[in-house]
RNA sequence: GGUGGGUUGGCCGAGAGGCGAGGCAACGGACUGCAAAUCCGUCUACACGGGUUCAAAUCCCGUACCCACCUCCA
């Protein structure tokens, strides 16, 4: 079976055919830095993440781009509103994303290109774009410039939508735009806005319209047209329609694939309506591992939409303890072979629920072989699932995971040989048949928030809650 | 108004015509001094009403409810 993957423009799952064999470029949005990363963002990096790990196992020589935002509306206003410039704002932002990709194990994209690195590209295309007759400058004065979404008879194709029913944007001032729905290439600067947030262009100083971004920083890294090109769901429109309406009129096939995740809400409503921050990344990993986080969302396909609670999050982490306490268990091994039920789940649009199922079959397996004295089967079984938790990003051994500090491994050593002293009387205790002062030692620990495990003989393991 | 998606067991969450996904929790058993961990077993669900079919959670028609997008959100 090959790699299958559903295709937001036509609605169906099918088979992925590279434009050149052995290569994939995918192009992905990432965030507008403008608030701190909460669940939610991090689920699109997550699975895209997956999407590049995938498309690397399976051989493809993998071009990943993700883009950052670091100039719009928002920022503009929350930087004012903290009294901070724009870029420091965006450049904190920015770094707080970058922190909360870490914890998570999202691998680095091949680039990661900066919107306001990419200004000349963007007039250039839009250049090309009035040549051609598809776009114009506002005759207001404005010095804005638009897109003509009727000179381009394909608008809407992405979301099988057609112009005369959509809505059009209310806010938006209509003042110098042909139809209320073409959309801003350029934006004129505006005297409110700080000098520094304009850039010099054929049509006076201004800053780019969102859409026109990510044409020209996918154009410029991937090429006139490329494979894969990602987001989540809200994004398809307006964004990627016009991304691509503005890109195919300038005369560039542009992606092969688009694919969207969903949304994971919480609440029932959006995170980024959600009142405090307690869905931030940052205060969730103080609760839980980013190991345990990046399982949660691994565990539901990229396209379901999940909503959101500590509760689900706290049973799917509980799963995922029982995959590494059989690692522990299984000893030292290095990755083996992944179960073809495993490859063919992810075969099929990455099919991710699958594949974990897949994944807790062999760990249940290796449980069984253990307990047989079965240590070589159980070490194979092992192999495979370090194989599987690689794939998903998610080996405990990864160093990804934060290498402990020194002075965490010195804490770590002083705690075991307290524990082991502890331990030693309790098991003197229970030679003695003294079971109060055994269950008491044990409770001790308990209560430190160490839990201990152990059996007839000596071995003994010992956790932190 | 347009477009797209959803409703699955106590909970989370897959599947998309026929073989009990998986996880969490609970309960019973094995193992343990007792626990814990682990394994075995139990819990046979698909919003509602029709229809197609030898066979429907899955396809078709209808109904109800929910969600997303159609202005800046992953």
């Amino acid at each position: 079976m090959t790699l299958r993957l559903y295709d937001t423009a036509t609605r169906e799952v099918r088979d992925f055919v590279p434009l050149e064999e052995g290569r994939a470029g995918v192009y992905v949005c990432g965030l507008t830095v403008q608030s701190e990363p909460h669940v939610g963002h991090v689920r699109s990096g997550v699975n895209f993440d997956v999407l590049q790990r995938w498309l690397r196992h399976s051989g493809y020589d993998v071009t990943f781009i993700r883009n950052v935002t670091d100039i719009d509306d928002k920022i503009l206003g929350k930087a004012e509103a903290l009294g901070r410039p724009w870029y420091a704002h965006a450049a904190t932002m920015k770094r707080e994303l970058d922190a909360a990709y870490a914890a998570l194990n999202v691998a680095p994209p091949t680039y990661e290109p900066a919107a306001t690195g990419h200004v000349p590209e963007m007039v250039e295309l839009i250049e090309a774009l009035i040549e051609k007759g598809h776009a114009y400058a506002a005759e207001d004065g404005s010095g804005d410039v638009y897109f003509d979404v009727r000179s381009w008879p394909a608008y809407g194709e992405l979301t099988s939508q057609r112009i005369d029913d959509m809505e059009a944007a209310e806010d938006a001032d209509p003042r110098g735009k042909r139809d209320p729905r073409d959309f801003a290439l350029w934006k004129g600067r505006k005297e409110s806005e700080p000098s520094t947030a304009s850039w010099p262009s054929p049509w006076g100083r201004g800053r780019p319209g969102w859409h026109i971004e990510c044409s020209a920083m996918a154009g410029k890294y991937l090429g006139s047209a490329f494979d894969i090109h990602g987001g989540g769901v809200d994004l398809r429109f307006p964004h990627h329609e016009n991304e691509q309406a503005q890109s195919r009129a300038a005369g560039h096939p542009f992606a092969s694939y688009w694919m969207h995740n969903a949304w994971i809400t919480t609440a029932g409503e959006k995170m980024s309506k959600s009142l405090g921050n307690s869905l931030t990344i940052p205060s969730v990993l103080q609760r839980f591992r980013g190991i345990e986080l990046r399982f949660y969302l691994v565990a539901s396909h990229y396209r379901s939409h999940v909503e959101f609670s500590f509760e689900a999050l706290e049973e799917s982490a509980a799963g995922f303890r029982r995959v590494e306490g059989f690692l522990d268990r299984a000893g030292e091994v290095e990755p083996g072979a992944l179960p073809q039920g495993f490859v063919d789940a992810m075969d099929d649009d990455l099919g991710t629920p699958a594949a974990v199922a897949v994944l807790y079959d062999a760990v249940r397996e290796g449980n069984r072989l253990l307990q047989a004295g079965d240590a070589a089967g159980a070490r194979e079984r092992a192999g495979a699932v370090r194989a599987m938790l690689g794939v998903l990003g998610l080996d405990p051994a990864d160093p990804a995971w934060g290498a402990s500090s020194r002075a965490e491994d010195k804490a770590q050593a002083a705690l075991d040989m307290l524990i082991r002293a502890r331990m030693d009387e309790r098991r003197a205790a229970r030679e003695n048949r003294d079971f109060a002062l055994a269950d008491a030692i044990r409770d001790e620990l308990k209560n430190a928030g160490i839990s201990v495990q152990d059996g007839p003989d000596r071995d003994y393991q010992w956790s932190l809650d």
